[in-house]
DNA sequence: AGCACGATTAACT
DNA sequence: GTTAATCGTGCTC
């Protein structure tokens, strides 16, 4: 694939831990209004794998795992949008990966900031740069994400949002960690390395 | 019907 | 390092 490329069906219908690695270095593109929003991608998290359980993931820690209002999306077909709102005033912005059936889902949460940094900054409170997109709930944000944008196809040809290629592979080196936030999670999975970024990017979340 | 808490952030000391 | 802000969701009564 070239850079412009839009990632399809296929490239997310794989185990969430797959997608979460290969997403870094790629575009996040978001219309919205008049607006043309483009970040690459420097951080994420796989909630569950293929069909291994997790219960730091919403999909298998509510209701015995099985879907829910909140969850439905989760379980339904890759490459659309899990989004869902946390501690009273914030949105995470998800992709949701595998097989239909399988909670899987790849949470974004850092970008670093390619084009309409100026809306962006307006919709961040005149923050600086740095602070655009550093974040789960920062990068919601600035790209106008929220719950609107639950269910939501991105490979489709009027996708509001969707993921392009970008930087090579070769251009970036990838380090891996446990996940972010997990609380009382139990192990293994409160440690497990399942949160990936692109090593030396200053918008990696703190 | 009521309640505890969260895949966070910003503003404190 | 600590903590308030703030409300939808899922669980218990």
């Amino acid at each position: 694939m070239s850079a412009g490329n839009r990632a399809d069906i296929e490239f997310f219908a794989r185990p969430a831990r797959l997608v979460a690695r290969e997403l870094l270095g790629k575009m996040l593109v978001r219309r919205c209004k008049d607006d043309l929003f483009k970040g690459l991608i420097v951080e994420s998290e796989a909630y569950c794998d293929g069909d291994q359980p997790d219960l730091a993931c919403h999909g298998d820690r509510a209701n015995d795992g099985q879907p829910t209002e909140r969850t439905r999306v989760m379980f339904g077909r890759a490459g659309h949008a899990y989004v869902y709102f946390t501690y009273g005033m914030h949105w995470m912005f998800n992709i949701v990966t595998g097989a239909e059936g399988q909670a899987n889902a790849v949470l974004i949460r850092a970008l670093e900031p390619v084009y309409g940094l100026s809306t962006m900054t307006h919709n961040r409170k005149n923050l600086p740069i740095s602070e655009l997109t550093n974040g789960p709930a920062k990068l919601a944000q600035a790209l106008e994400i929220d719950k609107s944008l639950n269910g939501a196809n991105l490979c489709s040809d009027n996708s509001v949002i969707w993921v392009e290629d970008a930087v090579k592979p070769e251009k970036y080196s990838i380090s891996k960690g446990p996940r972010i936030g997990l609380g009382k999670t139990p192990e293994p999975w409160f440690s497990i390395p399942w949160r990936f970024w692109i090593q030396k990017n200053s918008f990696v979340s703190r």
